[in-house]
DNA sequence: TATTATAGTGAATAGTGATTCACAATTCAC
DNA sequence: GTGAATTGTGAATCACTATTCACTATAATA
């Protein structure tokens, strides 16, 4: 039977995000155009009426992610207005968010995309300076506010809050969600505040 | 023309080198028989002399991963008696090994080798379980002669050192070598040492 | 309502790449 | 040196998958 007619934009956002299940449950190489058509419920060359072809749907995953972590540091800044409590509610988003999608490891890491001219590799890094950027402006405000030791260069710590995040996320996955996120970060942000805190 | 003959031994790691050798430099999704078969100056068919299939020649590169991983503890526990110096000298080896093999990160997140049987996913795990595991023991060792703090659990301290060497590895890789490892970790590491020393 | 742009379909194409196999050269054991 | 085991070769196969295209149904618009 026949599908029914949706406009480009919804079908785009359902084309990328069943791309996004499909990579997190099977992973980038069984990532087809078919099982991709057939979880949307189309015909794999329907995929053409709204993408370019695959390279360009992967590409909208990536677009999809980097709105996912803007979306999170939206978030975080009306939460609170203590950069030291935004960087924790941040990194709890970030790893309930990575939990959700395990795809994003898996596109970040991966070399299909990296296609020198449009981006790929360096869209990915783009999409990573961006978040450490906005993570160093929070950093440099609470040394203003007094929060975070002045000494301290703000790059190097965002960079070392990356840290923080990155192998609990990674561990979990790679164990197929046997490591135990939450009973880890109970112990490791208090290192991290230790760390930075005046 | 003929390729000579070699025992199966000496192909096989000439093989997994080759394999390695194009993930670095073309990604996964290049790697092809046919391109390892001409790195090592064979016919791809040659290859199934000495394995079994594709699947078994990316399992091998892990292998050959692991064995780089060891050969860094047993060199540094010999360089220096001391836990926390031997941890120094680690991330460095660590870092300039990751820079030298850029496959490194590549295999481990790639999906390719994740077959739920033989291993794959849980065969990184396990690399990178033994790696933590190791680290442990360094921080266990210096709580011992009173050189890090004794009120640390060493596990969530081990994971904590792989998030000081994992981002920069993965920035420098993104960047294509322009993120500076060595000025980041010049800052870095006083902030990891600051934490954990006594 | 008639026309047109938009979205969906199924079949065909074409390239790629892993794997198999019968055969040839080489090395090894005896 | 002779036969067996090992390693290398080239052609053939086989499956998979991205992409194209002519055609059809549906929604939008005038």
């Amino acid at each position: 039977m026949r599908a029914e007619k949706q406009n480009t934009a919804t079908r785009r956002r359902q084309i990328a995000l069943a791309a996004m299940g499909i990579i997190a449950r099977q992973g980038l190489k069984e990532l087809n155009l078919s099982a991709v058509a057939r979880e949307v419920g189309l015909v794999p060359s329907a995929l053409y009426r709204h993408f370019k072809g695959k390279e360009e749907i992967l590409q909208a995953t990536l677009t999809l992610i980097r709105e996912l972590i803007l979306e999170n540091l939206r978030i975080v800044t009306r939460e609170s207005p203590s950069p030291l409590e935004q960087l924790r509610l941040l990194m709890r988003r970030h790893l309930t968010m990575i939990q959700e999608f395990q795809a994003i490891p898996r596109i970040v890491f991966s070399d299909e995309i990296s296609v020198p001219e449009a981006g790929g590799k360096k869209a990915v890094y783009k999409i990573i300076r961006g978040l450490l950027g906005q993570v160093s402006l929070l950093v440099a405000r609470g040394q203003q506010m007094g929060q975070v030791k002045p000494d301290l260069d703000p790059d190097t710590v965002s960079v070392i809050y990356l840290g923080f995040i990155q192998p609990p996320a990674i561990l979990w996955y790679l164990s197929q969600g046997n490591f135990n996120i939450d009973r880890h970060m109970k112990k490791a942000w208090p290192v991290f505040e230790e760390a930075v805190k005046l």
